[in-house]
DNA sequence: ATATAATACATGTAATAACAAGTATTGATG
DNA sequence: CATCAATACTTGTTATTACATGTATTATAT
């Protein structure tokens, strides 16, 4: 008799579970029941148990002690991935909260460079969004966002205050980043800039600009962010795992967060 | 009867494999013996085959295909873990010739901010190496590196043309750097890197500030390094695993590298 | 000659079994 | 009471077996 209803039963019991703790039915530091008891309950053999559970120790949503059992991690630690994050997300990790002000919402002709970065024709219409990022009401960031109309169009000017590019993409229309590729260099402000940012002129810019990608190597927006450097600075860790001892130099990123400074320092 | 001779039979036989193809022995894109050629070949059941065979998968060395076979990995992709990378690998891999000139090679009494940084008390002496990099003659970026003597004194400062620093103590010390900690950042040139890396003053400059630990979480060393960004820029690739559909926003990382621009862009 | 079926072989999934090894509790012993 | 051994329970490792599923080749029929 085939059976065959899709995924392999190991990794329905791991989503199973994944979803028993993202659904908070299992505390973070919380025991498990032993692999013998899912085993009874789920109708299967250890082994099955085992490779599920594996699944789930691997993305870091449990750990196991021998002798003891399996245990939710704590939560949502950054689970050996880095978690793409949008702005407001950022600020609100930092404790400030987070305002946009939306300079521009037009569209306009792709020069050579853009166009080229899209994949559109030059010439081609596109959509731009100006926006000026605020952490409790100071100017943080000033980003410009190009994206193609076929996917602008499903973004409304007055959503953006609400849900970010990302979300809207990914929630409503199905249309998931699942690439990404980061630019980040300096800067110094221009005159424009340096109004917008209330900074001064020539004051230092970190700038990230990233072009994100759907299925298919699609992309789907191209963002310029200019961060104040007083006010933003980037920190990743990167950590050797014990187990894995490949060769000398690599390190797996834990994390690669935005750090904001609420004082101004002294360089 | 106890054999217990340390790691279990599985990882001695993928680090067994491992090591067979670091040294030539399957070539990217070969075959390797079959999982039953394997078992028979080591003595043991093809579950633990097959547990070695995993662990080399997920750590991408090597590729399998149902019906197919398993097979080696393209040459050192990234490993979906980010290789720490030194100033000399970086233009290697840009293809410029790399060269460092020492500016200062000396011991100081460590500041309060760095004597905390290092874990050592204030006022300790501490080495700090000055270096300017070099890219095919040009000035590329400007460092700063402090540690504590006890890792200092391993250092001599005719060897820091050939060796990194993270090369020594590794191989020749055993001092392993198990964990890192990135600050990106901007600055500006003021006088005297200006000076140094023939830029003008106010010139925008991409810090990258990272401290190195070994293990037991000690700090190793400490460095200040500041890049001309019309030389300069990083670039990280975030990308989503098809396989492990987690929540929504977690992309691994595959690639953090410096991409070095030999001809003046305008901006 | 081309399309199809049979076959051999590869990896993928899974059940069952046994033992090793770490942890905590319990109970006997000093 | 303190110490240590026995015990029960946990995860870790491994062997054996069976079948499912994907791939490529070979033999067969059209």
């Amino acid at each position: 008799m085939k059976l065959k209803q899709g995924a392999p039963r190991h990794s329905q019991i791991s989503q199973w579970l994944r979803k028993e703790i993202e659904d908070g039915t299992y505390m973070p530091d919380e025991k498990l029941p032993s692999e013998n008891e899912l085993a009874k309950k789920f109708g299967v053999s250890r082994v099955t148990i085992r490779r599920a559970l594996q699944s789930l120790e691997s993305e870091e949503i449990i750990y196991r002690c021998q002798g003891l059992g399996s245990f939710v991690s704590d939560t949502r630690t950054p689970h050996n991935l880095v978690r793409l994050t949008d702005f407001n997300e950022d600020m609100e990790n930092a404790g400030l909260e987070a305002s946009s002000i939306v300079k521009a919402f037009k569209t306009v002709e792709a020069p050579g460079w853009l166009a080229e970065i899209l994949h559109v024709a030059e010439g081609n219409k596109v959509l731009q969004i100006d926006r000026l990022r605020l952490g409790n009401g100071e100017p943080i960031a000033y980003d410009i966002t190009w994206m193609p109309i076929l996917y602008g169009q499903l973004l409304q000017e007055d959503k953006l205050q609400d849900k970010t590019i990302y979300q809207t993409l990914e929630e409503e229309y199905e249309i998931p980043i699942i690439r990404g590729t980061y630019r980040i260099s300096a800067d110094v402000a221009d005159n424009y800039l340096s109004t917008q940012l209330k900074a001064d002129i020539n004051a230092p810019l970190l700038t990230i600009n990233r072009l994100s990608f759907t299925i298919g190597d699609k992309p789907v927006y191209y963002q310029q962010r200019y961060y104040r450097s007083d006010k933003v600075m980037y920190e990743m860790t990167l950590e050797r795992d014990k187990n894995n001892s490949t060769s000398a130099s690599e390190l797996p990123l834990k994390e690669f967060v935005p750090v904001f400074k609420k004082t101004k320092d002294t360089g």
